[in-house]
This record gives C-alpha cells, sequence and structure tokens, in this order.
DNA sequence: AATTAAATGTTATATTATAACATAATTAAT
DNA sequence: ATTAATTATGTTATAATATAACATTTAATT
C-alpha cells in the first residue's frame, strides 16, 4: 500500500530528477527514468533483482545489467540511495548534501526513515578531520524500533 | 605486510576474546577461534571466500557455512564487524560500545581505520530520538581519502 | 545413561553483482 | 552531411556473496 503523501513525495522527486538532469546536461535516459520510476512505485525499499522483475513486464529483455547500470546512475546523481546493510535501494527526495542523509532502519517493520543532520555531519568531519582524513562519502545506516514498533 | 604493530594488536585481541568468553560463558570454539585468527592476519579487512582459502588449508573440508557461520558467532560478541559497503570482515580491537565505531575507508590504498567516538553516537542518538526510534545499531562507514593518500 | 541443546558437517541453491563483448544511439569533429 | 568518437544499451556468461535445509557430532543438562 502506497500512502497519497509517497506518491505525492515521488511525483516530486521525479520531476526535480528530469529538471536537474536538464540543467547538468545529464542524461535521463527513458530507461533510466523507468527504472527510478519503479524504485520510487515502492513505499520502502526496493531490491535489484525485485526492480528487474518489474522492469521486465514493460521491457521483457531486461537483464541483470540493465538494472545496476541503471541503477549505478541514478546513485551517482543522488537521485537514490543505496542501503548498504540490506543490498536494497531506495528514493532520494532531497537532492541536497548527501553526505548528511542518514537512515533509520525499523527491524520489525522493515521502514525506513530518510533524514539529515547537519549535526551529525559536522560531528563526522570534525572527527575525520582528526585522522586528516578527507572525507568523500558518508554512509550511516541505523538500526532499531521506529516509534510504531516499539511495543 | 603486517606491521609489528598489527601483529601486537590481534595477539592482545585474540588474548580479550578468549576472556571475555570465559567470563560471559561463550563458547570460542576452536573453530572459531581459528576464523578470529584468520581475521586478525590480515592488516586491514578481509573477505570471506578468501578467509574461506585460508581456512581449506587448515581443514579442507571447510565450507561456506563454515566460515560465515564462525563470522555471524563473531560479530554477534562483537569481536570482529562487518564492513557493509565492502562486504567485508575486520578484527575489533576494543570490545567497548559498538555504537561508537566508525570507519575511514580509504578509496584508494583500502586501509581502513576504526574509530570511536561519543560525540558522534551522541549527535546521532539525539537525532534519533527525534524521531522516537530506539536505536540497536550503528553503521557508519566513510570513505575517502587517508592521509597518505592524499595527494 | 538418556535427553536435550548447541555446534558443525554437507549438499544444494538463492541472492547479489559484474566482466566482456556486441550493437545501437548520440554527440563531436572533419 | 559524413566520419569518428563517445555513451548507452543489449546480451551472454559467470563471479561473488550468502543462506536454507537436513544430517551428524559434540557438549550440557536431567
Amino acid at each position: 500500500m502506497v500512502s497519497k503523501k509517497h506518491k505525492q513525495v515521488a511525483s516530486q522527486a521525479l520531476h526535480q530528477a528530469e529538471n536537474i538532469c536538464k540543467q547538468k546536461d545529464i542524461k535521463l535516459t527513458k530507461l533510466r527514468q523507468t527504472v527510478l520510476k519503479l524504485v520510487w512505485k515502492e513505499p520502502g525499499y526496493v531490491k535489484a533483482y525485485d526492480l528487474l522483475e518489474k522492469l521486465k513486464k514493460i521491457d521483457p529483455s531486461a537483464k541483470p545489467p540493465t538494472i545496476y547500470r541503471s541503477l549505478d546512475f541514478l546513485i551517482e546523481h543522488g537521485f537514490i540511495h543505496k542501503l548498504q546493510s540490506l543490498n536494497a535501494f531506495i528514493g532520494c527526495s532531497h537532492p541536497q548534501e548527501h553526505k548528511e542523509c542518514y537512515f533509520l532502519i525499523c527491524d520489525n517493520c522493515q521502514k525506513i526513515e530518510e533524514c539529515c543532520s547537519n549535526k551529525i555531519l559536522k560531528a563526522v568531519e570534525s572527527t575525520s578531520n582528526q585522522s586528516k582524513f578527507a572525507l568523500d562519502q558518508v554512509t550511516l545506516e541505523i538500526s532499531g524500533r521506529c516509534k510504531n514498533c516499539l511495543h
């Protein structure tokens, strides 16, 4: 079941992706757009091979590289995230500073909440500076129980 | 090449693991201990199937579940970490609060620096509290360039 | 000693991801 | 406009990562 809110967020994210690609002269091809739509079709995260099954209904000749290449593109340009601890993918609703993004992953209901915190990023930056480490990407995934699953 | 320092840390970690298991009445079986030693044998991270190859030299009948079960045990009790963004494993040198652990992963030389920061944990806790999320595990992996690889 | 539980052995297979090369479409250079 | 170069996609095959399911052995409990 997909909430009304999710549909709105998805629709906005898709438009944003189109606009950003136009602006930056990045090619959001038909295929990539389709994959992005399929990612957003689900309320939560999606697995690559589930996406492949869905894509096959549109184009039966789709194969793993078809999906993985599109996913790579979408990640590279910040339209989706990969959840490393789940080997799964999820749409990103705000093409902002991705180093600030982190995920609350509920072990119970599998819902993902994407959050942004400059405070965390600052803490991460300041501690990695101490190691003289030039930070590129930040992967922060927090598992536990969401507020609906606490009892 | 394994540094003298790494050998010392490894040796200490292995002793600590033994002691902790005795204390807590957890069974660090011969196999699990062997796998832990193999993890520490390398200066950086190890992949499961590389471990399997090494284990096979000791016990040719070893198979994937042999390794994965031991790895699961070692992770569960905090003796090693799984690096989710690399599908790899690395020994943990301080059986402390694992929520504080994070990793600096150099894209260039593949070296991993394990760090602990209560400051980051506090920031993570405070922001996840805002979502009323009961935090269980924290996965924080930072990729970039280490100080030796900056130019 | 008998029973139960935990660990390991073993076979098979599921899941995730990429290499390598062929073709098509787009863009840039002449 | 034609050729060349680049980028994207198609296709086959396989690599890499991980687990399910059931059998056997070992250890702990009664």
